[in-house]
DNA sequence: TAGATTGTTAATCGATTAACAATC
DNA sequence: TAGATTGTTAATCGATTAACAATC
């Protein structure tokens, strides 16, 4: 019933908070309606990428109108699951840790933190925003009473897939990963890899493109 | 001279430091030669992909052996621009900047931080590992006196244009961006975006994915 | 109504995969 | 030499863009 449906690409899934971070901003300055055509320029993209995106979900927009500004931004906040909540813990409680749990605004949107978790006894018992840091030994005792979806991991390279292991085999639905080295995990479980070096090294090879060309032309 | 050559893609460019990665894991545990398809298990990726990735970049491999752990690895690290040196700054000393800057791996691939600099008075004047937090309103004077590649912006939404602005019209060649905002820059500056938010709601998107397309099916 | 803009199909473009001759 | 594996061309697949009928 209904109409056949593709799975929707990453690609376009990583458009999504874009989309909704320009009609957040669009709303904010009192814009009530907005083109394809309009945002698209605002946004560096097609208009047809717009309407094909979004058409993934359904049709939002309005012939010789354009879509409802409010409309849209809460359609696509609906769409991302920014209307529900999820638990959250952070492994790693160092300073890309304490960053992460700092993001107020994450909790806005529905991620609550509910424990750190480090190996360092000067961290451990201290409290962050009120959320206290826990010795890592206790995360399977933590994981048996807490229904945790989401275990972000800031930690090092080597302690990385042990952890992973831990999360995911304690109920664990999703993996945001810091730890710069790619981890192996059941397939229903959802990881979101954040390397931080893979991103700054794209940099310093954009950096010298031209000169590595030249070098290799020449040979 | 040469032979006909098209651009890099950035698909190409983002999977070199992962390459890079698996090369020195290799290394580490010295195993000395390794074909494509092995490579290719390893990483979940096809052997096509592999090699015609590398022939980006010319051909390192040999027919019927496979390729030198140890050479791919040093061309890599070399095609990515890791045996130069990189003058960095972190604009933003919070909880993120001082993560990054706690990067020691990093200096170890050649991005020097120079100086951290912020607009509260309580951090301006600390050191992090012997290197100064500045006060960000003396940001430019720093550029004028500095050769300085690489910005690196760990600083709220509101400030991140200006401040990019300021970076961009002062010599500074590449913008690491944390900001969770897209920068508007002149056409020649590389900008790499960490928008942690973005990433985050995918794993929500994905989370709720199934759920969505049942709702969005029935009606 | 006339003008504007969507939703959607078709065309194009680019990236990935397959295939295989070259060759170590 | 025979077997293995690259480098590279061709085929396929998927994503982006263009086009336009539908319709507000």
């Amino acid at each position: 019933m209904g109409k056949e449906r593709t799975k929707v690409s990453m690609a376009v899934i990583r458009r999504l908070p874009r989309y909704q971070r320009y009609l957040d901003e669009l709303f904010k300055n009192d814009v009530k309606r907005i083109s394809s055509r309009e945002l698209s320029e605002r946004m560096g993209v097609t208009a047809s990428q717009i309407r094909q995106d979004l058409n993934c979900f359904g049709g939002f927009g309005q012939q010789g109108y354009g879509y409802n500004v409010e409309d849209l931004y809460n359609t696509i906040t609906d769409i991302l699951g920014l209307n529900r909540s999820y638990n959250t813990i952070i492994v790693g409680a160092g300073n890309l840790g304490q960053a992460i749990a700092g993001y107020t605004n994450f909790e806005k949107s529905g991620f609550t933190l509910k424990a750190l978790f480090d190996v360092n006894p000067k961290l451990i018992g201290l409290r962050l925003r009120d959320i206290e840091i826990l010795d890592v030994d206790t995360l399977p005792d933590f994981l048996h009473q807490h229904k945790v979806d989401i275990g972000i991991m800031c930690i090092p390279r080597k302690a990385a897939q042990q952890t992973a292991d831990i999360l995911t085999s304690n109920g664990v639905r999703a993996i945001w990963n810091f730890s710069m080295t790619d981890l192996d995990v059941p397939a229903d479980i959802i990881v979101e890899n954040v390397h931080l070096s893979d991103s700054l090294y794209t940099i310093s090879y954009r950096l010298n493109e031209e000169e590595l060309f030249n070098k290799i032309d020449k040979n």
